[in-house]
RNA sequence: GGGCGAUUAGCUCAGAUGGUUAGAGCGCUGGUCUCACAUACCAGAGGUCGUUGGUUCGAAUCCAAUAUCGCCCA
């Protein structure tokens, strides 16, 4: 017994647990089907489950479930990320709590510490990822500090390395001072902050006046070794060659010549600080110039800056602002806006500064990487992904990987203090075969994206080479938001190329980012995150993860609100109680060999409308326009199968008409209701399951292992459709004849239908007619018109409803005289066409054709209202 | 500063390669507890598709400019 209203709970641990029980999502890599694979953006392990996740894997799991369906041997890779900084600062966080700190702890026991959380709490998410319904393959999950992948990374740090492609050198880098680390270009954020533009003046070393600089930055002043003009610039270029005194440091710097200073910003003279700003880096580089740090590594001002010694960054530029005030080398102050830097994970302004670090060089891998997504080896979606992706490779620059954090995959690099010598290498070493000494191990973890950059293949088995690599590799799909697409989507397709010799995936599509009803990003400080736990719990998995197909159309943000997830829940449960009734039909009946016609108009019609839903569904999904896939599927099930369908097959099955065969039908709805739910189970993986369990005579054990329904040509009837089209119109018209007069559901009444070529159809099925249009009396003529009637027309057919007490007439006419508006408004328009010679000439036939005969029904049309309309004036005339 | 995207009903959004008579969900209005479902059923109102030009027989759809919003890169 099937509960009246579905109950989402009971039945989804239920059979997620059946199957992994019955190891459905486990792939064979011995399988003949043709592989279909797909690897997870592993989550970090620290994370739960947000909007974004969700999405991303309700996307992914409807491309395993349908693929595997479609007869591929769908693997999907699940795991997780250790997410470097993030776990990091998480622990280091509890660890303050109990009044530690990790420097106290030492290196080791903090590792320690770290795993034995990630132990404990790092598996939340997958569990999350279970409860959202994903067909992963768990028994192929990995996390990026697995034993086997850190010897992938260790071996690709030495293959890179030994190729030159990875080195170490000062550079500028930026510095997040509270997490005390390097960061990548990327992971540095720029946003936006109001600031100032200080005109600071260097006074002229011999007297003569003074050169008056603009910055951004005063407190970096304390380290300028230069100042610099563009040699083209009239106005400074004779001081070239000269020297101006640093206020506050005093100290005599040169004047400088240089292209890269813009004449147009500022005062077009240019403090040059080479350890602080890497543009002023490049030109130090250039000109030879000193380099002078002044912030140290907490942020604080260091020994370089005299007095300020000691003092915080921020705390320094006010003072020295004010140093200069009192001085009177404040010319003046304009505010100003510039973008800020920050760290991705603690959001403090990060510091470009002078370091040195591990670097990979980019250029070398790019180059094929672009080479791959512009002959289309790998097809980004949307294609305007593509453009993004070359703009960043095309301007690509070398990526510190190195980072001054202790979890993670330390670099396999040893010094020797003794002579010097640096050692890379797979497997660890401790003494120096130059001089004997004892080597002292790099400490520096790399870049948490060093290894996300090779997942595709590591978590297949790389560098041994594995019976999954072989049957899996390239994977064919990738599924990501677009926020990732430099930190990780290019980067593997840099290293799949370079170690794998060809692509990672053959297809990338992006999705859009989740948002709130308003638009916004969902973040915890703004306090508008929607849970998706908490949605899966409120409506249930299916109803969310439906909810999100819907809304994924490419290209657009996703805004989700909570009343969405509401209008599917009641789909879900619209789904659930069709069934019922469905199978309450069907019985005990299989339906296995039962031929396939039905002479039944209604049967005929679901059949071909299901194909075309089922190909249009097919469609979609192969072209990721997941959102036009849910719809078609939506559409079909509640107006067409619910509204149309069960309620023309009511009379049938319940026995009150015995005109058409019973056990036709019955197999009809037991073939469309078993599509319905194949054409549906990806986007909804446990309601189907459990009702396709209640279907006799299914042949599978899972609805998983069920086939996806392929498009049936012959199922196709174009003719019954075009019939069926005039039964609906019908009943539509006395629908809305009922519902515009203000007759109320439960009076029925009559009706006259006159049509010329239509008559025995609509004769035919003038049981269901009446039914569906709460008729009593239905009747045909071939002349004769009912007298006070109001009258409806559909296609060729007139439709009158004598109307006697039940109406208000001036109500009728108002209806007709709103429907002539419509149609005089239409054929207006259609008549322009018609007339027009450049239109007869120009356009294609089959258009032509499409115009004259839809303005042609408008004439008809409005030829019977008219008479009806006259009719009625008549009578309230009289 | 460079690049990309968005602008369609009260709200949130669909509308590949131009032929639409512009759709949906929610909300709203009116009516129904009709034997699968009131998480439902039936009916209805609501839009000159941001603005201005252009291409075309024909533009929400293509082009250009402009406004507003958003994102990315520097």
């Amino acid at each position: 017994m099937m509960e009246k209203i579905y109950n989402p709970h009971i039945i989804e641990g239920k059979w997620y647990q059946f199957w992994i029980d019955r190891g459905f999502f486990t792939a064979h890599n011995g399988s003949e089907k043709p592989p279909f694979s797909m690897v997870i953006p592993p989550p970090n392990v620290t994370g739960s489950l947000h909007m974004g996740h969700a999405l991303n894997n309700t996307l992914q799991d409807i491309m395993a479930r349908y693929k595997k369906m479609c007869g591929f041997n769908s693997l999907w890779v699940p795991g997780t990320d250790h997410a470097g900084i993030a776990t990091q600062n998480v622990v280091e966080r509890e660890l303050a709590k109990e009044g530690l700190d990790r420097e106290t702890l030492g290196r080791e026991k903090f590792i320690e510490r770290v795993w034995k959380w990630k132990e404990q709490s790092g598996g939340i998410i997958i569990e999350q990822l279970k409860r959202l319904g994903c067909s992963c393959d768990w028994s192929r999950q990995r996390f990026t500090l697995d034993e086997g992948l850190s010897r992938a990374v260790r071996e690709v740090f030495v293959r890179l390395y030994n190729e030159g492609l990875i080195y170490r050198d000062n550079y500028i880098i930026n510095w997040c001072p509270r997490c005390k680390t390097a960061l990548s270009d990327l992971e540095a954020e720029h946003e936006e902050t109001q600031g100032y533009l200080w005109h600071i003046k260097y006074p002229l070393a011999d007297g003569s006046g003074y050169l008056t600089v603009a910055t951004t930055r005063p407190e970096t002043m304390l380290g300028d070794t230069a100042v610099a003009v563009n040699p083209q610039d009239e106005r400074y270029s004779k001081y070239i060659g000269q020297y101006v005194i640093l206020p506050i440091v005093d100290k005599k710097i040169p004047v400088i010549g240089d292209s890269y200073v813009d004449t147009s910003f500022g005062t077009g003279v240019l403090k040059v600080t080479p350890a602080h700003d890497i543009n002023d880096f490049e030109i130090g580089k250039r000109q030879n110039l000193a380099i002078v740090k002044v912030i140290d590594d907490d942020g604080k001002m260091n020994e370089n800056a005299v007095h300020y010694h000691g003092m915080d960054r921020f705390e320094c530029r006010e003072k020295i602002v004010a140093e200069l005030t009192g001085k009177g080398l404040l010319e003046k102050v304009e505010p100003y806006t510039l973008g800020v830097g920050k760290c991705y994970r603690c959001k403090t302004v990060v510091e470009p500064s002078l370091s040195l670090q591990w670097f990979l060089k980019m250029r070398p891998l790019a180059e094929p990487a672009i080479t791959a997504v512009r002959d289309h080896k790998i097809r980004i979606i949307p294609e305007m992904w593509e453009k993004v992706y070359f703009e960043w490779m095309e301007n690509i620059r070398d990526w510190c990987i190195s980072r001054q954090i202790w979890w993670g995959h330390r670099l396999p690099v040893w010094y020797c203090d003794t002579c010097n010598k640096t050692y890379v290498s797979v497997e660890d070493i401790t003494t120096c075969d130059r001089c004997n000494g004892v080597l002292r191990r790099e400490t520096d973890v790399l870049d948490t994206w060093f290894s996300s950059g090779l997942w595709p293949f590591t978590t297949l088995g790389w560098p041994e080479h594995t019976k999954d690599l072989q049957v899996f590799y390239p994977t064919a799909l990738l599924i990501t938001g677009f926020d990732i697409l430099f930190f990780w989507v290019a980067r593997m397709i840099m290293m799949g190329i370079k170690f794998m010799g060809d692509v990672p995936f053959r297809e990338v599509y992006i999705h859009a980012l989740v948002r709130d009803a308003e638009g916004k990003k969902m973040s915890k400080s703004k306090g508008n995150v929607i849970d998706p736990l908490l949605m899966i719990d409120e409506y249930g998995t299916d109803a969310f993860r439906f909810s999100l197909a819907m809304l994924a159309a490419q290209g657009r943000d996703i805004l989700l609100s909570e009343e969405r997830i509401e209008g599917v829940r009641n789909f879900v449960n619209k789904i659930w109680n069709a069934s019922k009734l469905s199978l309450s039909f069907i019985g005990n009946s299989n339906y296995k060999e039962f031929p396939a016609r039905s002479s039944f108009l209604p049967d005929q019609w679901i059949r071909s409308r299901s194909q075309k839903m089922v190909r249009d569904v097919s469609d979609s999904i192969e072209g990721y326009r997941f959102n036009e896939a849910a719809n078609v599927i939506y559409n079909f099930v509640w107006k067409e199968f619910c509204d149309w369908y069960l309620e023309l097959i009511k009379p049938n099955l319940y026995g009150k008409v015995t005109t058409f065969d019973k056990e036709s039908t019955k197999a009809t709805l037991h073939k469309t209701l078993s599509e319905i739910l194949k054409v549906l189970h990806p986007f909804m993986p446990f309601v189907t399951e459990e009702i396709f369990q209640r279907i006799p005579g299914k042949t599978e054990d899972t609805i998983m292992a069920a086939t996806f329904p392929r498009f049936d040509e012959s199922e196709c009837d174009e003719d019954a459709e075009n019939r069926m089209d005039l039964i609906m119109g019908v009943i539509d018209v006395v629908r809305n004849i009922r519902g515009e007069t203000g007759i109320a559901p439960n009076v029925k009444v009559d009706v006259v239908i006159r049509s010329d070529s239509n008559q025995s159809l609509l004769k035919e099925y003038g049981y269901y007619i009446k039914e569906l249009a709460k008729i009593a009396h239905l009747s045909f003529t071939d002349g004769a018109v009912p007298d006070q009637s109001a009258v409806g027309v559909y296609r060729e057919v007139e439709i009158f409803v004598p109307l006697k007490n039940l109406i208000d007439v001036s109500k009728e006419l108002s209806r007709i005289d709103k429907e002539l508006f419509k149609i005089d408004e239409d054929c207006e328009k259609v008549k322009q066409k018609l007339n027009n010679p450049s239109f007869m000439k120009k356009a294609p036939e089959e258009v032509i054709e499409k115009n004259q005969s839809h303005y042609e029904d408008l004439q008809k049309k409005r030829k019977k209202l008219i008479i009806s309309k006259n009719l009625l004036e008549n009578l309230s005339g009289n």
